[in-house]
DNA sequence: CACGCTGTTGTGAGCGCTAACAATCAACCT
DNA sequence: AGGTTGATTGTTAGCGCTCACAACAGCGTG
């Protein structure tokens, strides 16, 4: 026993072609702006298609034209702030050149998900992917699964050959550090993110840069997973290191690679009974929302990430429609943001 | 002059049936796991299928089948830690069930906004649609809007038929409230979210309630925006009360609508000179991850994004499913963290 | 006035798949 | 043995759309 009204199925074309007393095609021709199509006609399509509320079924669409305008997003770690705002600006961008978005979002990177991921999309018919993936391991399965459609990475390197768009990490380091030397630190630590990732690697890189480029001598690298625990282990250490004051390079400045790792490091530091800025100097990356509120608010360095999202749908979109055929890399700049956890005291 | 490679189309079910030697239905057949198909058959349409790599076409399937097996998700302000961890829960039971999932982020929900979210999914032909619109005036929108298809709701309260899930707001607000009294403290003071929120609502709906059932008269409620900002604003005024100590109600607890604004309102008293949780104990709502790292560690209520997202699909895939007729609402319970923000010192 | 041209509309085929039905064959029952 | 069943496979007809092409009008040209 079927209920009637789970039969009704939407309008077709042909429906509404009987409906403006035209051929289908005619409707068709209405509907992608065909420019030979009398304004009168148009116009009795327009209203038939209204009346019947018809919409042109994109599966059928899809079918003929072999083209899904369906583009697909990989993204670990989707929580953070970074890829979630990066997710948006995508999103947006693909909407406004007619393209949908798919998302799949790992928790971990590991090998097998990403092929299921690229799978899974492929299986519904991507014409292209966007992976956020920011570890090296990560971007180096991708290169080898050799999907087939285009890929592209953000914040993936360009070491391999899948174009990408990057924020300039190592820019940002450099900024961070000159601005850290300027207020006239005479060495600038560094806690480093997880190693496997390459906005690790890039930040240290470019803070390592600055300080040879200086001539002085990089101190001993520490190392977190960029949470706020690491962080704060990270900053028990440097306090052990700022109160001992034997041996080592003074500790006066730091450059932690993510702000929620410089929270950490900002609240070791106060309970060892250290004053920020006034006796060490502490700068992050990224610019989260709460940056500005730690204790003291925190000099970082603002990513613009809607601007990545942007701009890697474009290189997307491009390589899909052949305008783009080298495995391009794109790089978005970085600003830097000043604020009291690196201004200079009036205390020695 | 088209290059040859250009025009390798992918194999269809044809070219794996001639492979295989089969007619094209069996090879449909093996795809869809139907039970009479001989075991060596088989066989020999899988090794078909792995020497060609052919891979069944969705638009084919979807136009006559009339599934697409795609689920829309519309989220404002993805961008924030619990709508982007709702996200990823969302996506991976999505996929467990076998749906491809589009997300669409609006920056703000205004219903134009809406209504454009709605329509661009509904012309990729989605089945269903989660909505993560904690604002009132938005689930009103889409209650009016009457899609095409099922609508669940994330947050969306349950005032409106609409299907949907939440998590207890007003049971975590209770928990925090009853938290601070039962650590003896004489009343409870409130900064809240924005008006519109159903979140502000509920989590001011519990506090009110303990107090009253308490027989405590609640004070003024303060409003902020979610902001660290707004917090940092509305510890201002909260310190110079705590301060003045004239004429109202003494300030030595707060409850906080969310654990960015409590980060500003720790900030603002502890410029303000008055100890957390010495003399004003301080609790969240949400525990993003930074939560744990503040100065104090914030006592605050975990939500558990992931059985949101999960739970939302389930009742999505019911209704699409036909299996649900009713629009349930479904309730996810919260878990109170304690921390020291709120831990009782030996001072009086 | 025959011809071609351009603008407008219609006709037919087929994209790759699944659903319904038909056909075949072996096994089983009476 | 003849008929009936059930398992296995093949055949056919679309799903709703776009593309290629045909048809036809109205116009100017030699």
């Amino acid at each position: 026993m079927v209920h009637p009204a789970d039969d009704v199925r939407p309008p077709t074309m042909a429906d509404v072609a009987r409906e403006a007393g035209v051929s289908h095609q005619t409707v068709s021709r209405v509907l992608s702006d065909h420019p030979n199509v009398r304004a009168a006609t148009r116009e009795q399509v327009t209203l038939a298609i209204e009346r019947l509320g018809y919409r042109r079924n994109s599966a059928a669409r899809a079918l003929v034209t072999r083209r899904t305008r369906t583009l697909g997003v990989i993204a670990v770690n989707t929580a953070l702030y970074g890829p979630a705002s990066t997710l948006t600006g995508l999103e947006e961008a693909a909407r406004e050149q007619g393209y949908l978005v798919s998302t799949v979002s790992l928790r971990t990177g590991e090998g097998q998900g990403l092929k299921d991921a690229i799978d899974h999309l492929a299986s519904w018919g991507v014409e292209g992917v966007v992976a956020i993936t920011p570890q090296r391991s990560h971007v180096q399965a991708l290169a080898e699964l050799d999907a087939p459609f285009p890929v592209v990475t953000v914040e993936g390197g360009h070491q391999l050959d899948l174009p990408g768009v990057s924020l300039d990490q190592e820019l940002g380091a450099r900024m961070v550090t000159e601005h850290l030397l300027a207020a006239g630190h005479g060495n600038v630590w560094h806690v480093a993110g997880p190693d496997d990732w390459l906005e690790s690697e890039a930040r240290t890189a470019g803070w390592r840069t600055v300080l040879e480029e200086s001539g002085i001598r990089p101190p001993r690298v520490l190392t977190g997973d960029w949470s706020p625990l690491s962080g704060y282990r990270a900053g028990q250490e440097l306090a052990g290191l700022a109160l001992a004051r034997r041996g080592t390079t003074p500790v006066t400045a730091v450059f932690v690679a993510n702000d929620q790792m410089a929270l950490g490091v900002l609240r070791a530091l106060r309970e060892g009974g250290i004053r920020t800025p006034g006796q060490v100097a502490v700068a992050g990356f990224d610019d989260i929302p709460e940056a500005e509120f730690f204790p003291p608010p925190l000099t970082t360095v603002r990513q613009d990430f809607a601007a990545i999202g942007r701009r890697s749908i474009g290189l997307l979109v491009d390589h899909i429609e052949g305008r783009a055929r080298k495995a391009e890399h794109l790089l978005v700049e970085p600003q830097l943001i000043m604020r009291a956890s690196t201004r200079p005291s009036n205390e020695s």
